[in-house]
DNA sequence: CCGGGACACGTGCGCTGCGCACGCTATTCT
DNA sequence: AGAATAGCGTGCGCAGCGCACGTGTCCCGG
């Protein structure tokens, strides 16, 4: 019974970590916008959207990044003008890291792009069923063991 | 309303494809067997479990990759004994990789292992709402547009 | 029967992303 | 004040991927 579950999350989340899963769901989805953004910088832009400004290293956790690859995307969004780094008020060191206004703008665009999509491939589910899968897949992916990603 | 189920699947997808989720997943899975077989290589170990002999471009298409990457990481199973390369009786350019005794048992390691950690992540779920969210990935996962990959 | 186009494979090549480690500056503690 | 610590950006090496080439095989048309 309950080992038949686990069986059918095992082969649903091999299929969905592929690489070629990730492609469709931010395919085109960046269309219009510069070219600092694409499906790479994303999960900054959006993550930093989430925290509001912080530092690279709280974003790194947020993100499930190292600081290395956090501080080069920041660096492609800053050239593209969505991102700012600005001195920390507080401690000399710091540097934190702002959405601009187009940094903003850009987020809520494929945020609503993706969410279309999304919602697209569920246009045909039965509504009870859509909602059960979102409460599910929520309390799994953000209340689960991914919650502390670099333990 | 339905709005909100989009952006909680958006959400929660983007917290599920993070790196450190994969990360998480399959860490210390492969304790035991050779040095072969990991995570890289797992996707393909199990997709030609569940495909059984095939050719790489076939299992290209099954595990989401380019042949060239198949190929690969089937050289390196092929080196730990869990994959035989024979050729196509059929035709004689063609190759089916198929899996040793070996690679059937480290299939079936790994795949209880996974469901093990899996279901100890849904232990403490009503089991009516572990359900529901199994089959909401399935097909979620698995009927969706994930299912033509290389389109 | 045979020759050319198509097919399947493996691999070299360049690109990209990642983590580690270094150097630098600012802070904090003694 | 001086030393130890923390935070940042970046150089470096490694790994995986897709593309494209060369090789061997099949198939069909002449």
């Amino acid at each position: 019974m309950e080992t038949e579950v686990g069986h059918e999350v095992a082969r649903a989340l091999g299929q969905l970590l592929k690489r070629s899963a990730r492609t469709w769901l931010y395919a085109g989805l960046t269309e219009g916008l510069g070219e600092g953004v694409d499906e790479v910088t994303y999960p900054v832009l959006s993550g930093l959207a989430r925290t509001g400004p912080c530092s690279a290293a709280d974003l790194a956790w947020e993100v499930g990044l190292d600081r290395s690859g956090i501080s080069r995307r920041a660096g492609r969004l800053e050239s593209a003008g969505l991102l700012r780094r600005e001195p920390d008020p507080h401690d000399g060191r710091a540097v934190l890291l702002v959405l601009t206004d187009r940094g903003v703008e850009a987020n809520d665009l494929l945020r609503r792009r993706l969410v279309r999509r999304i919602e697209d491939s569920l246009a045909e589910w039965p509504p009870e069923e859509a909602r059960a899968f979102s409460a599910g897949l929520r309390r799994f992916a953000l209340e689960g063991p991914f919650a502390e990603p670099l333990a």
